[in-house]
DNA sequence: CTGAAAGCGCTAACAA
DNA sequence: TTGTTAGCGCTTTCAG
């Protein structure tokens, strides 16, 4: 650091540091000629306000936590565009605390912002988050917190999702007039609202058309793509294996494709997919993959923008700042008849 | 904020502040019983210590900046994921800034940063940066920076690496070998360091080759998906149009196979495409993509190694802790004859 | 219109 | 071993 400080401008001025100060940030109660001349000077030596002098004394950072379980996924990264976008807008700063599905690890990046090292928190949880103590602790501090997508509903405060049962339901019924009558979702977790609620639309499409029970219809996948492939190709080398398959997340796209190629099952021939998906690559798959497309970017900018309601206005109700945002099923080739 | 402080830890417990602090910090001029006491009475209270205090005391933030044109790139991506692994280890906090390849943006970032407000800084320049001067002015202030992937070979300090040239003459020369004989390099800017190197290698294989300005080889996309598609498409539709396609960024690739499927191109037969990319989804392409995957993961971590050795010892020469790490060339179908 | 002084929370000399 | 004091840089009363 070693920068100059109000102090040197006002000792260059003959001013006081107060006088400096106000005239910086263009107090009426300074004369236009002072102005100009604390301006001037502070132009010169590319004078810089001490963030941390100024976040001591406001007790305010200007600045948002995103806690998330990922980057290298195209959902989570489009979602930060969103977050980046209003955050730059509004002159705040973004710190970015990745917690890889690890419980332990989300709790500590929480207990840290009691710090007041951030005035408020956009996450999404992770797949291992089922107690929400570390949450509250945190939520009762006055940290107002955002969730989008992987939401904690035990927190009252605003929650970004998409459609997530409907567009699940839509998805599966989809692959039912396909002509698919064995199906399989493919979850990521047992505690996880995302995961639920897309297998309870799952699983309502295939009670509306009598398919319930016919079949073993869930995996839950894990975080090791390497298991994963292996859990779905030992499920598609069972005699009753499915001919439909809706994947919750992106990631695991890849290991259906690859398990299916290494069995010689052919897409959509033998055995039908649609993936939970934002990857730009999804046209030029092979084949084509039919995707519930989330509005990725959008929500991350909602989830933004409920969140600045918060912090620059007083006694916002952010629980009626929630959203929810459809998805759209974009139909390709991986689900053609 | 409104937090427990160690002014109110000092009240209760009839200590000193300073006392206090030392206590937390474990010194040695504290005895072992009042250490336990003021441990127990923080735990109790749930005390955090003030980041911001500290930092005006220290004059350090703890805080390392991540400045890149973008995030929703595997490339990128990825690094984010090795910087962010030494970063929490090392205890210090990261704060993102995304240029979306502005020079402008570029300019009020660095400036900012003038301010104190990050210890170091990780950074990818724009496709338009070609001046340097707010480079320079941060540098000169003494906050190291350690560029990545995109460097900027004017500022005395450590640059990460792939081998682009040395990828890129493989890369060409594999196209080479598979009989393409009109080939073309699609780049993304004419003064990013990488793109030229890329595109050096590119043009040393046609000239060892024997093939140079047999063809217009070379394109310049931009940023927007839309009009780099059309640029392609257009060459594509020339009667003497390339049959050997070298894509010097990821993103590109979704626009050449978009163009060759509307002009009913086959890939590997009419044209052969490899790219630089670090796209997971490359294998189960249509058809699978030959890709130049550059060590990403690697890249992040180690430029924020070396950006933690210069911020934790003193008299640390950035310039040797440049680090060239090898892109491996993975030929899929794309490529084959 | 300008200045003096206090304090945000923490820490490092220096005293006791 | 513990306490006193001063100050990091900035802002905000309150006085002048």
């Amino acid at each position: 650091m070693g920068n100059v400080t109000i102090k040197m401008l006002a000792k260059q001025l003959n001013l006081s540091t107060a006088a400096i100060s106000k005239a910086l940030k263009d107090s009426h109660e300074i004369s236009a000629a002072t102005k100009q001349r604390v301006l001037n000077l502070a132009n010169e030596l590319n004078y810089t306000p001490n963030p941390y002098a100024s976040s001591l004394r406001h007790r305010k950072s200007k600045t948002i936590a995103v806690v998330l379980p990922e980057v290298a996924d195209s959902f989570f990264s489009l979602a930060i565009n969103g977050i980046e976008a209003i955050a730059e807008e509004k002159g705040y700063h973004v710190l970015i605390y990745l917690t890889h599905e690890s419980f332990l690890r989300e709790q500590a990046i929480l207990k840290d912002f009691q710090s007041g090292r951030v005035d408020g928190v956009l996450m999404s949880i992770t797949a291992e988050t089922a107690t929400y103590q570390h949450i509250h602790a945190l939520h009762s501090k006055n940290v107002p917190i955002v969730f989008f997508d992987r939401v904690c509903d035990e927190i009252n405060t605003a929650v970004i999702t998409t459609n997530d049962y409907e567009s699940s339901y839509k998805a599966t019924q989809h692959l039912i007039d396909a002509g698919c009558k064995k199906l399989c979702f493919l979850s990521i977790s047992n505690s996880l609202s995302i995961s639920n609620k897309r297998k309870q639309g799952f699983l309502k499409a295939l009670a509306d058309n009598q398919l319930v029970a016919q079949f073993s219809n869930e995996i839950i996948c894990g975080n090791d793509s390497d298991s994963n492939y292996k859990l779905i190709k030992q499920m598609m080398q069972q005699k009753n294996r499915p001919n439909g398959i809706i994947a919750s997340v992106e990631k695991l796209t890849t290991d259906v494709y690859l398990a299916c190629k290494a069995l010689k099952l052919k897409i959509p021939k033998d055995v039908k997919v649609v993936s939970f998906s934002n990857l730009s690559a999804a046209t030029i798959l092979n084949p084509s993959l039919t995707t519930i497309t989330q509005p990725a970017f959008k929500m991350g900018k909602t989830a933004a923008t409920a969140l600045f309601k918060a912090l620059e206005k007083k006694n916002v109700v952010l629980k009626n700042e929630s959203q929810v945002i459809a998805s759209e099923l974009v139909v390709r080739e991986s689900t053609k008849n």
